[in-house]
DNA sequence: GGGTTTCTTGAGCGATCACTCAAGTATATA
DNA sequence: TATATACTTGAGTGATCGCTCAAGAAACCC
């Protein structure tokens, strides 16, 4: 008896996470969005409420497909291999709206004024440190990297130097690449 | 003939300074800055201009304050011993109104709208990283640290390194200051 | 004290903000 | 084809945005 959506579910909020990734929370205008998703407010608000919630909705996605893509590379080319070239891939995928990290983004926009959205973003950091931590322990149990430091440290100063590097490359001037060569570099010294 | 203003500029600046530094460019509203600097349209105007004019001053404020402090740093300790505790200092000074540098969140806030204030913020992490080159190629003049890494490579990654470690000190639960130990580890190692 | 000049005041400007809702439209079932 | 059920539309809501300006108050000179 219904009437179909017009439009894709999840290709909305892809662009809606490509939208606010970019230009942050307060940045990003409902005009915006309508303009974007090809939405009016009525149609916007029936099918995700708010601004907020779907902020919130695509900063979930956001942090779901980074640890996929993570995920996927372990896949492809072992644990250690995987940290080396993250870093690299993270600030080099030209589709991506920004260099920097979203969740760092928005941790930073909102935290001051106490937002839900940046205690969201800072239990996805927190999660994907936590998948950083098990693949260095899955390193030392392997014997692929000394078992000198915890994994927690390592992974805490891995994500570290990650959202370092992703800011640096979102500068103008500024040879990314070069910063997430050293990184990995460094990896090989553990 | 004039009638003195009621306030002292320099103190209206530093605390607009700490107002924008916390809550960013568009999470400030002149409400907000008419409460902290007790001031009125009227006056705030005419003191200032607009408020991107004051936040420029405000960037520029804080910019000159860092350099101050690192420059009073090697003053006291020397170039190297500068540059190990410099990354410490930056995130456990309590009276900061935040944690993270004012110039990566002004740069990650207003780059993507191309904002004048952003290229302001990227021109100042510009100068400062040639200061800490400046500080590297000391060293290597010195023989304190070797020669085998070019300076402006070596601030590079140093300002990388900074940014992130100011990141991970706006999250909760993260031991910042070990972060920062580590910074200053691998100084040593160079 | 009179006159000049600057600073302060605060009501209010137009623009934009996130958002609402009644009406219209399209798609399904009966 | 008639009806029910979404979905879409877009004018319009009150609130807040950055900002203006005419009027009043205070400090200086002569």
């Amino acid at each position: 008896m219904p009437r179909k959506p017009n439009h894709d579910r999840n290709e909305l909020i892809a662009r809606a996470r490509d939208l606010f990734w970019r230009q942050g929370w307060a940045g990003t205008s409902l005009k915006d969005l309508e303009a974007v998703l090809k939405m009016k407010p009525g149609s916007f608000y029936a099918a995700f409420g708010s601004k907020e919630a779907l902020f919130e909705i695509a900063l979930d996605k956001y942090a779901e497909d980074g640890a996929g893509r993570l995920a996927e590379l372990v896949e492809a080319h072992g644990a250690k291999e995987a940290l080396k070239r993250y870093p690299g891939l993270a600030i080099c995928r030209e589709e991506a709206p920004a260099k920097a990290c979203m969740l760092s983004k928005t941790l930073l926009e909102l935290q001051a004024h106490g937002h839900p959205l940046a205690k969201r973003a800072s239990a996805h950091l927190m999660g994907m440190e936590e998948q950083f931590a098990a693949l260095f322990a899955q390193l030392q149990d392997e014997g692929e990297i000394s078992a000198a430091h915890d994994p927690k440290s390592l992974a805490r100063r891995y994500q570290s130097d990650l959202l370092g590097l992703r800011v640096s490359a979102e500068r103008e001037g500024i040879d990314a690449h070069a910063i997430a060569r050293e990184i990995a570099e460094g990896l090989s010294r553990l």
